[in-house]
DNA sequence: CAGTGTTGCACAACGCCGTTATTCTTCACC
DNA sequence: GGTGAAGAATAACGGCGTTGTGCAACACTG
């Protein structure tokens, strides 16, 4: 009846038990008795799995990475790399409205379950940034972005797009300027600010825009399978 | 021995308390008990002042904008509203860092003492704004911005310096980019992306950065009063 | 194919939490 | 001075994360 080794099986349940929990009812509702009671099992689950509570938020955290990095993945590489970012940009934002209680534990700071992350997670999340700066580095090598860092813009479309989503999440973002407005304006913006001109930036952002539905909004990442 | 009426000062004190708990033992250490412990009262306290834990949560949350409106009101108003936007970005950047806490509960979303904003709340931080709206409104008289939307130029700043802070404070900006650096980049390029020349902006940033230190990081806020 | 030890798991308990009911005290008002 | 309203202390309730205890089931040894 009860296996006799760690069942990842099991070990996915829960994380999709309370990564749902989460999304649904709330910070409040993410107790390893409620989690327990779902999964049909005792509280010791939580603890043979994840040590803790606060591990399997942790656990968590490493999958709101995981489905980022598949966002980022699902985005083409294309002759018109400042589309691209922008396409990655789309797909950050998404990914972020799509998993918001997971980004709000990834970002937020502290506070579940006293939660707080480690140096280890951190990197975690710099990694993901990868893909940006290789595609900083394809624009300024296409000689879009003139002599710019690509670790440098790779961190200012983050930082821009990281704010957007924050304040858009946390419903600061209303009419008349709006999320989906300051995002294109803050685009156009950030692109000529960092060189691109005027001109071309408008091209790739339109460009961009055909690209969105295809490339990041059409494959719903998988929350859970319960 | 007791007052009739409630007390101002008492109110005043449970709010210091609870953001000095959180300041210095983070959020596990904000509980009723704690807090009626360091004030000398019961637990009841919290509930005759605030209603309930969350109440006191959105009392801090009020007590942080309002430190931050302080912070911007130290910011001078000079011919060169550009550098005024510069300082006006530190000032909400140097807030968040000192009172980082009440930061996180501000824009961090939920999950703190099953806290979470009311539209009220977020019309308060709206409000706060304000101050940031009429620069851009300054800049953009001084011709330095184009025909930019105020509101829409406001909201940039906003967003990118809300960007930077919440990525710094959650850890994740560190060498070879660093915060310092970002922050320089990001403002340099968002300058010139809402229409300001490259030495313009240049200029404005390098006399906005002798501002900082008198205007932004010398009066530290007072704890409160309200 | 037994014997044996390890280990996943349920159950119950501990100490903390937010919150509430009860009781007492104390002041404002007539 | 009497009376009623309201702040405040105490204790209790249910729920939380976590931990100790005991059991049962598998893996491994011979």
């Amino acid at each position: 009846m009860s296996p006799r080794k760690l069942d990842p099986d099991t070990r996915t349940t829960l994380v999709d038990i309370a990564a749902r929990l989460l999304a649904e009812h709330g910070a409040g509702a993410l107790s390893t008795r409620k989690i327990a009671a779902e999964a049909g099992t005792s509280t010791m689950a939580v603890y043979t799995y994840f040590g803790s509570m606060s591990g399997l938020v942790r656990e968590m955290v490493h999958e709101g990475f995981a489905r980022l990095e598949q966002q980022f993945a699902g985005v083409r590489q294309t002759d018109d790399p400042v589309a691209d970012m922008a396409v990655l940009g789309h797909a950050y934002r998404h990914n972020a409205r799509v998993n918001s209680h997971l980004y709000a534990v990834m970002f937020g700071g502290q506070s579940l379950a006293g939660f707080s992350l480690t140096e280890d997670d951190r990197q975690h999340g710099r990694y993901t940034l990868a893909t940006v700066v290789d595609c900083a580095g394809r624009c300024i090598a296409a000689g879009r972005f003139g002599e710019a860092d690509p670790l440098l813009v790779a961190h200012e479309m983050w930082i821009t797009t990281h704010g957007l989503v924050n304040l858009e999440l946390g419903g600061y973002l209303i009419d008349p300027v709006g999320a989906d407005r300051a995002y294109e304006a803050m685009l156009t913006s950030l692109l000529v600010g960092v060189g691109d001109d005027v001109k071309s930036a408008a091209a790739s952002l339109a460009a961009s825009k055909k690209r969105r539905r295809r490339e990041v909004e059409t494959p719903e990442p998988v929350t859970s399978r319960n």
